[in-house]
RNA sequence: GCGAAAAUAGCUCAGUUGGUAGAGCGCCACCUUGCCAAGGUGGAGGUCGCGGGUUCGAAUCCCGUUUUUCGCUCCA
């Protein structure tokens, strides 16, 4: 049995040797966590998407899909929190590993100071008796001013380098004030960073009168702001869902693991609108649903399982993962979250506009509940590619090495092969492929003995081979392999159309829901 | 972000105490064969991740940097 670490490198060089996922901008010594997509990877990638959205899209008459911009009005990100929650200037301690926030380090600092200058009042006070003067004091004592003055410049000097954004400078006077880590006393610190986790750029040509954007951090909050334009214009009644495919953008400080997490990617999500108090019972339903999804694609059941959060989000009153076996272990593959009003009720504020429904069944109109699914888009590659990545023994000992993807998400249905170049066989293999490629992403090739070429089809994912011999010239029959099994039966010319429509149409496999 | 390891042909890797690069597979052409991968002949492809330094001479030693993997950390 190969270890996790091991299949999980072949999955990557499988990615990269068979033209699935390359490493972005490779000529130029690639660009940190991101990935493109190559001439395969791109096909099982769309067919992922277009999975996803016959099932929720089509197969709902209450879900239709959207595709909004990147672009988004910066209050937007105001309002969904993305602004404030990351705008931290933090400092890590390199001995201790502990990271805190620069600016809380030197405002305990300074009430250390505080402190002090507590201490001496207390003293004085003691001292002086009845006849103090605080204030008085406070102003002429010489100790006690020097501390004030030391306590406003320093928190003055911080104000105004946190407003430049001169993060060196903070980072000088944690430096000058011999700020040590209050847990080990190690005075090591790296340097002062800001972790925002939006991407930010200007709209408009002239610097002068650009305005800062972001690149969305989510697609949710586009559905979010296009709530009420759907609604009526869609005539929709809820419960109503509003679906989305598109890309995401984090400037994650730690993107790792191939293409699970990646600075760019992209989400497949569907917000529910729902009645105030049915989230409970919605959030079951879209829990159960959405794993009877995965499972429909046959990749084994025991490779999925929830993962209910303890800790929520202050948006949520109610979450789960659907977490999938990687080889990296399980990790999140689907968030299913209860959203309550939150994000509505944040537009609401922020716009000053109503973001509510009139519910005619009760007569009275309010702010709907949500509920979210959300799935990578990128992991739900990686879970479908690694999985599919097997190495099988056969009985004659040797190795084949065969990509079992779901032939519905298949980059190529299959491959036709004339058994010998000559004979007039290729002939007839070129027309078959003319013929399919109607329906079907289909290949021919015709290089080395066709044993060969049914394992680089195998490699590659493809569920069938059609291999035209000579027996074809006499009865028009090819013979038609199955990837999975090896396993070859003979069959009519024109039969190959509706066999292999049988085998990767989505309708078939939705069905298994 | 911190720490560790790694980077040599498309892929997987070898390369000795420093002496200017190799294998297998793959790819291309031709010949041969013809139902479960590795027949023959010929060929293309690498300034050894990048930049410095030490040296008469660096894939090899040193420093920096980029990328990847692993552990920690983070993940609204």
């Amino acid at each position: 049995m190969i270890n996790n670490d091991d299949h999980f490198k072949k999955v990557i060089s499988h990615a990269k040797e068979y033209g699935y996922v390359f490493q972005s901008s490779e000529i130029y010594d690639g660009l940190s966590a991101v990935y493109d997509y190559a001439q395969n990877g791109a096909e099982l990638k769309k067919n992922i998407r277009e999975y996803w959205w016959k099932a929720m899209v089509q197969m709902h008459d209450n879900i239709v899909g959207i595709d909004a911009a990147i672009f988004m009005h910066p209050t937007t990100w105001k309002a969904s929190g993305h602004v404030d929650a990351f705008n931290d200037p933090l400092i890590d301690n390199k001995d201790s590993k502990k990271r805190y926030r620069a600016d809380v380090l030197i405002e305990e600092y300074c009430a250390k100071i505080e402190a002090k200058i507590d201490k001496e009042v207390e003293k004085a006070a003691k001292r002086f008796g009845e006849a103090f003067d605080k204030a008085q004091f406070l102003g002429t004592n010489q100790r006690v001013v020097e501390y004030q003055q030391k306590i406003d410049a320093t928190l003055s000097r911080m104000a105004r380098s946190l407003e430049k954004e001169d993060l060196a400078d903070v980072k000088a006077l944690i430096e000058e004030l011999e700020i040590a880590d209050p847990l080990t006393g190690s005075r090591n610190w790296t340097d002062v960073k800001q972790f925002n986790l939006m991407f930010g750029t200007k709209l408009g040509a002239s610097a002068d009168n650009a305005t800062d954007l972001y690149l969305r951090p989510e697609t949710a909050q586009g559905i979010f702001v296009n709530f009420l334009n759907v609604q009526k214009t869609g005539r929709m009644k809820i419960p109503f869902g509003i679906a989305q495919t598109g890309k995401a953008f984090r400037n994650e400080i730690v993107a790792r693991q191939f293409i699970f997490r990646m600075r760019e990617f992209e989400q497949m999500e569907m917000q529910f609108f729902i009645k105030p108090g049915t989230q409970k019972e919605w959030f079951d339903y879209w829990k159960e649903t959405r794993l009877k999804w995965h499972l429909s694609l046959g990749m084994g059941q025991e490779n999925y399982r929830y993962h209910d959060h303890e800790k929520l989000a202050h948006y949520a009153d109610a979450a789960t993962d659907i977490e999938f076996k990687f080889p990296f272990g399980f990790k999140e593959l689907e968030g299913i979250h209860s959203r309550t009003d939150f994000d509505l009720k944040q537009h609401e504020t922020y716009s000053g506009k109503k973001l509510q429904y009139f519910d005619p069944e009760l007569n009275e109109s309010y702010v709907p509940y949500v509920l979210e699914t959300s799935i990578g888009l990128d992991r739900m590659f990686l879970a479908v590619f690694s999985n599919s990545l097997v190495e099988e023994v056969l009985e004659n000992d040797t190795t084949r090495t065969v990509l079992k993807l779901p032939a519905v998400l298949a980059p190529v249905k299959a491959a036709v092969l004339p058994l010998v170049k000559k004979d007039g066989l290729p002939e007839i293999a070129k027309k078959i492929v003319d013929d399919l490629k109607w329906d079907f992403n289909v290949d021919y090739d015709d290089k080395d003995a066709v044993g060969r070429r049914y394992r680089r089809q195998d490699a590659n994912g493809t569920p069938f081979c059609i291999t035209v011999d000579h027996e074809t010239l006499e009865n028009n029959t090819v013979t038609i392999r199955y990837r999975d099994t090896m396993a070859q039966e003979r069959v009519k010319i024109e039969d190959l159309r509706d066999i292999i429509k049988q085998e990767v149409d989505m309708k078939n496999w939705l069905m298994k829901m």
